[in-house]
Parts: C-alpha cells; sequence; structure tokens
DNA sequence: AATAGTTTTGCAAATGTTTTCATAAATCGC
DNA sequence: GCGATTTATGAAAACATTTGCAAAACTATT
C-alpha cells in the first residue's frame, strides 16, 4: 500500500515527494498543460505514492466552486420526487457536480433552515421543489448572487425560474376528460393541500373546472386523505360501499387512484365499468394495474434533467438565470380505467 | 433588507461592524459562553444587519468536521433505495449533517470515482449500499481514518461494519414457505445479477432450498427479468399462456411479484387459486393489491435509521466502527397471493 | 487604593490551497 | 555561441476561518 503511513497528506507532502514546489503540484492539477511532461510524471508517482486527496475545502476559499448543488425536496419518500431528483442528479453528474440532498417534510419553516446549511457549505446553485416558499426563503436567495431554479411546478410569472408542469393544467386536462365522457356524479379526493402548492393547484382547478360545467361535488364525495394507497384504498371502499355512489373519481394523483381503485374492486364495484377513476402522474405502474390507469403524465425525469442542465449551464458560464423558466407539458393518457358515463350505463 | 449591498461578507466585515475582532465573531459561533452578553448582542445584530453566513470550507481546512456524509446508492429509482435514503437522510439531519448523494447505476467502477470525489469533499463518513465493492474502492477506504458502514445487506464477516437484512435469509423465508404450501411445480423470477449482489444471493438461496428439497426449476421457469412491472408482467403473461403454468411463482422482489400478478390475471389464472405467488422487499403498496401480496418485509425504514444513527455515533464520538454490524430480521409476512397447493387444487 | 484573581478580548500564527509576479531554464534565430 | 524570447518553476501573498497565547478589562479582597 501507499507508503504514506497515515496522517493527513497534503499538496505540501506530495510536493517535497516530487522535489518539487507546492505551486507546481497545484498547477499539475489545474493547468497541466503548463508543466514538462517530466515534471509531470514525477509528481504523478508522488501523488500515487502519497495516496493524495485534493482538499475541496481548500479550494472554495479561494471562490472555486464547490462543485455541489444543493437539493431541496419535501420527500423521497414519494417515488415522483425520487425520479425527478434522480434525474437531476444525473444531469449534473455529467458535468462533476454532487447533489447535497435534504427533506423538508412538507414543513416550509425547515426550508430555511436547510437552504441556509447549503449556503454554509457554499453550493454552487440551489434546487428547491414547488412554486410556493417562505418569504424568508426568497428574501435569503435574493441577497446571494446564486443561481437558484424552482423544480417541478411551472407558472408564467415566478419570483425564481421554474421548470416542471403546470398543475393547473394536468387538474384542467383530467376534468375536462371526465366531463367529456358525460359524469355529472363526480367525487374528488386530494392529499391534504397544507404546505403543498402542487396538491393546492390541482384541486382548485378540477373544482372550478366542474363547477364551470355546472357540476357541484357535494361536501361527502371531495375527499382529503393522506398520500398512502392504503388510506385512500380504505376511504374509497367506505365511500362505495354506503349509498349511491358516483360515476367518477378524480384522484388528485396516482397514488391516491391506484387506492382507489383496489378500494372500489375491494366494494364490489368494477372499474370502469361502474366506476371511472383518474389520477395524475403517471407513476412508475399505473400503465400496468389492472385495469390500467387513465391519468396526466407528468415528465418527471425530463424535468429532472432539464432543471439540472439549466442549473449547470447558469453556474458554468455565469448566465443570468432570467427567462430560463420552461413548461414542460402534461399529457393526457387514455387507458381503461375510465369509460363513458352512457357506455356504462348501458350495460 | 439587509445593508450589505453585495459582496461577499466575511467575518470581518461582521467584526467592523460590531466593533470588535474577527477572533471574537469566530467565538460568538463556536463557544459563545465565553462572550459577555453585552458583545454578544452587538455580533448578533451585526450578522443579522450583513446577512453573514458561515463559511463552512474555511472551517473544515482546520480539521474540524464538514457536516457531510457520502452516501452512495445504485439508483433512486427503486421506490426501496429511495425509503432507506430518506430514513438515513432524517437520521443524520438530526445530528446537523447534510448528505451528499449519488448513484452509480450498478457500474461498480463508477463507485470508485464517486468515493474518490466525497473524499475530496472530505466528507465525515461514507455509507455505500451493498457488501459488494470493488477492491480499489476497499483500499481506498481503508487508507482514509473515516467511518465507513455498509448499508441494506447483512452478512456476519465483512470488511467494513454492514448494517441491514440478510438477503440469504429473506429467500430462504420465502422459499420455505412456497414448500410448506406443498408447491413442487416452481417457477422463479429475479432480476439481473450482475453488479448486485443482493439479487445474487438471494437467488442462489432460493435455488438451493428447492433444491435440497427436491425441487428442480426447469429452464424455461427460471427467468431473469429487469426491475420493472410492465417486463415482469410481460414475461409472466407469457409463462402463463403457454402450455402448464406453475402452482407458484417466487419473484425477487415484489416489484417483479407486482408485474407477476397483473400478468397472472391478464392471463386469465387466479392468484392465488392458480397460482401462488410471493415478493421480497414489502414495498409500499404491496399490503394493498388485489390479492394483497405474501413477501418478506425488508424493514428499509430501519436500516437506514440505525445506519445513520451509528455513523453519526462513530463520527462524533471517534469510537471505532469495530462490531458495529447489525442484523435487521427480515420476516415472513403471509397475504392473499399464496395458498396451499391443495387448496388450489381443490377447488 | 492597591493587589491578586478572573473574565473577556485581540494579535498573530496556522490551515491547504491558488495565483500573481518574478526568476531561472530552455529554446530560438542568427 | 550570444542575446532575445519563450517556457517552466518557485516564493510569497491571499483566501476565511480557528486557536494558543498574552494583554486588557473587570471583580473581589484587603
Amino acid at each position: 500500500m501507499t507508503e504514506s503511513n497515515k496522517k493527513n497528506v497534503d499538496i505540501t507532502t506530495v510536493a517535497k515527494a516530487a522535489r518539487v514546489s507546492a505551486s507546481t503540484v497545484s498547477r499539475y492539477f489545474n493547468h497541466p498543460e503548463l508543466l514538462k511532461p517530466a515534471t509531470r510524471k514525477k509528481i504523478d508517482t508522488a501523488v500515487r505514492r502519497t495516496g493524495y486527496i485534493r482538499n475541496r475545502a481548500a479550494q472554495t476559499i479561494h471562490g472555486i466552486r464547490s462543485g455541489t448543488i444543493g437539493v431541496l425536496i419535501p420527500t423521497l419518500d414519494h417515488a415522483i420526487f425520487a425520479e425527478v431528483v434522480q434525474a437531476f442528479s444525473d444531469a449534473v453528474a455529467e458535468q462533476g457536480f454532487t447533489i447535497l440532498l435534504a427533506s423538508h417534510g412538507y414543513d416550509l419553516q425547515r426550508e430555511y433552515a436547510i437552504l441556509r446549511k447549503f449556503l454554509e457549505h457554499r453550493v454552487d446553485g440551489i434546487v428547491l421543489t414547488g412554486l410556493d416558499h417562505d418569504e424568508a426563503v426568497f428574501q435569503l436567495l435574493d441577497q446571494q448572487e446564486i443561481p437558484c431554479v424552482l423544480m417541478w411546478n411551472y407558472a408564467a410569472r415566478t419570483r425564481y425560474p421554474c421548470i416542471g408542469t403546470d398543475n393547473e393544467l394536468a387538474g384542467r386536462l383530467i376534468a375536462e376528460h371526465i366531463l367529456s365522457l358525460g359524469h355529472r356524479r363526480i367525487a374528488c379526493m386530494f392529499p391534504p393541500t397544507k404546505g403543498n402548492d402542487r396538491a393546492h393547484a390541482r384541486r382548485a382547478v378540477v373544482l372550478r373546472v366542474l363547477a364551470e360545467a355546472g357540476v357541484v361535488v357535494p361536501e361527502a364525495w371531495s375527499m382529503t386523505t393522506v398520500y398512502s394507497i392504503s388510506a385512500s384504498k380504505r376511504d374509497v371502499q367506505l365511500l362505495c360501499a354506503n349509498g349511491p355512489h358516483p360515476t367518477a373519481l378524480i384522484c388528485g394523483n396516482d397514488i391516491l387512484a391506484t387506492g382507489a381503485l383496489y378500494g372500489a374492486q375491494a366494494a364490489g364495484l368494477n372499474v370502469p365499468d361502474d366506476i371511472s377513476i383518474v389520477g395524475i402522474g403517471d407513476f412508475k405502474g399505473s400503465a400496468d394495474i389492472e385495469p390500467a390507469l387513465t391519468t396526466v403524465r407528468l415528465p418527471a425525469k425530463q424535468i429532472g434533467q432539464e432543471a439540472g442542465d439549466t442549473l449547470v449551464d447558469a453556474i458554468i458560464n455565469r448566465t443570468d438565470m432570467q427567462n430560463k423558466s420552461h413548461h414542460c407539458t402534461p399529457t393526457l393518457i387514455e387507458r381503461q380505467s375510465t369509460q363513458s358515463v352512457h357506455g356504462a350505463q348501458r350495460r
């Protein structure tokens, strides 16, 4: 093994071993073309022998990039965020960046503390999830001159550039699809909207579109259910067991929709003959469930990758981030879990 | 807003604003009890006014901890890793640590490069996934004096302490369960085992347990299917459509099992009457699918949390990590997707 | 009011790099 | 071979902190 028995081997250790100065070793890493081949070789073996590993902390205090990007998400427990983070990470890793990841669990207060921590680490860029954040968060960001993008949601005028889908549009697509199938007796199920602007936007627009079409969702059919298959299954089973059931159920995301599907089946209903069920997200598995779920595809991979590319570009080329927002369009995916209300009645 | 128009405000900026020396400001953060309340107050307002944010990079070169832990996983795209990372992150965040996350996509070569990058960042600890790693990775780790744990898998004698489940045991549990139900015509489906010691261990032990009971799995019934619901659905549908089908199917994980379930249903079979299907993992949703999946629970949350606690303890108290390995036991969860082969035939 | 003891603060050195500037070495044209 | 360029290297300052040591400012005691 290397002969550096232990202890911190630094750039001067290497310099001594190679019988050159520390500056030369530094150049070996940063501007190798300035060295003549012979010295390069000497240093090369010295590095190898000593087992030297560069110290980015020491570089960073010279204003050199830290090579890290802070990624702040609600949670990894939802597959969709895991997917977007993975895509983001892959995109930035290509350019040599590593991500510093933290989750706030939908507690927007914690976001501020985490953001501060990221800044202490002198991250080169910041990604936040969603458009809504504490005013203190934005102010902190304003003071720093550090690139930041809001990932996952899109809206036209936002405080920082955003890359994501328009949740209003997603909600509208799915609501209009249900209406176009002739459904009038419609139930809704959304996750709690506190600290979750995505869910909030979806719910609001769905209810509005329905209202515009003259459909009112009765109190009892407007459900709030925590993000979990089992909770949703339970609630829908209950809903379908008691009295007349709706002919369609709009769920705020595919997880809820999956649970709803199981719940309806457990209550003895046939999907889509007795009840149409839709989600939003097109999560992994939504295409394969029986019956395959009609939903709105939110392109998580694309969002993560574009967010990563955009941010890295801003970091490296110091381009300002004005007008870097980009909308990744959601698309309706019709599968087997929905059916025309007439078709259903005809049976 | 703060009056520091812009530019890098550092500790001396704060010092000037508070009319004290830089050392005193440093002490304000690191040993506030040494300051008298009046000075503390002065500095407090100065920090606020200038919008100062500490520079961890500058601290780190004094041998002070960086407050980061490097987490190296195969991918976030599998819910189970996302869950374990989330639990780990939560556990270490409690103690003020932030994670540096990177994935190698099952390419063990990339692991070395990522590990080096982590070390350049002077992480305080390292987490690797699984037991199997390139020799170069271990050697690099050996040279450093940095705590490291292998997360997810457990084995008795490993090169670094490990915290996880015993995949052999998990495989044995599920195989013995199927045998105990009287099944003899058994098919298997596992993901590609290259670069994935977990899948490898499971497959090996399942086949061995079956062989010990005198059950041979025909070539055509020993499937290798990529980790995806749709691939698994397709393969199982094919399997069940052509000729006589097995009475039981053992899948390497719950994702494959979920797809298998859909595939069997799509082929017109009833689960568990016609075919019993089992997975390994007890992923989210496995309990709620119809029929609920019999599986082996791998306690991801527990593993992530224990790994985090153990590593942080080693970092803070400088305890050496010898004998820190811990086995989180997998448990068989019997649900509705399995049935005695006699019960099935009786129908 | 002087002394001893204690608490609080500042100075300067140290940390591991990069970078500017200056100098030494190599190369070139003749 | 000689000066003029060009190229390669080293010395020292700079970066944003922490910390050992010593000086200064208080308190308490007489």
